[in-house]
DNA sequence: CCGCGATACTTTGTATCGCAAAGTTCGAGC
DNA sequence: GCTCGAACTTTGCGATACAAAGTATCGCGG
């Protein structure tokens, strides 16, 4: 049941259509794994240092992200100056995770057929 | 040079720099992984089906691998209509496996991280 | 108090690249 | 011979990643 997307991928094994754009980029893939790594959020400046991007890239991607509900920016209210602290959302979460099982099964096919084409090549995907 | 690298990855865990631009892309990434699984190769049309792309795209993504020594592409010499057979090359093999390795670190860093993540938040703020 | 530099964030411009629609060539069928 | 269709190829558009430059605030020294 529910197998109306796999009907796709039957027909396009090797599509991988759920990997998804906004968090395959090499960058927001960065940083959502250092996201995930700190629940309790980072700052501005520490995804910098961790993920080696620039200002003006760090921004960017944080505003895709935002806009996607992936992570949530919030500016420290009080006097002092106001750091932005980036946390992963629930939804971000949960997406995030989604994309890396694709990405498991990329690694799995991969290996399983490399298993197979290091045997020999007995018959090419005949069918399916 | 290379030894910079090791030393910027220590700077910055969560950067990644190996995940190499050219095979992170979807649809090339699809594309490769539907070549390692069949070494004899693929004619434009399968991959097309295979990957789900269109002729363009298809086109585009092949001319791109074939330029970084990825992939070779082969037309039948024959009479009858010539068909191109595209096929990894060793060096694109190697390239594709060493890009996993590192698509495996990013899944195994979200891993641990989550388990530590999961077992609870204990501070809110990690320094004060 | 006021400038000076540093830090945190933002804006802007460019160059790349993915994507698909249209074009071209070749073979088969009528 | 002409048409239809499949296999490639070319072209143009739109999105976006990237970084350089800009703005605002804080802390320090005069």
């Amino acid at each position: 049941m529910a197998e109306r997307r796999d009907k796709a991928s039957a027909d396009h094994p090797f599509a991988y259509e759920g990997l998804d754009r906004v968090i395959h980029e090499r960058a927001r893939l960065s940083l959502l794994t250092s996201l995930v790594a700190h629940p309790q959020g980072l700052t501005f400046a520490a995804l910098k240092q961790l993920c080696d991007l620039t200002d003006g890239n760090l921004f960017r991607h944080l505003q895709t992200l935002e806009s996607e509900g992936i992570v949530s920016a919030a500016k420290t209210p009080g006097t002092g100056r106001p750091q932005t602290l980036v946390r992963l959302t629930a939804a971000g979460r949960r997406r995030y995770f989604d994309y890396l099982a694709v990405l498991e099964t990329v690694i799995v096919d991969a290996a399983r057929n490399t298993q197979l084409a290091r045997r020999k090549p007995p018959r090419a995907s005949s069918r399916g």
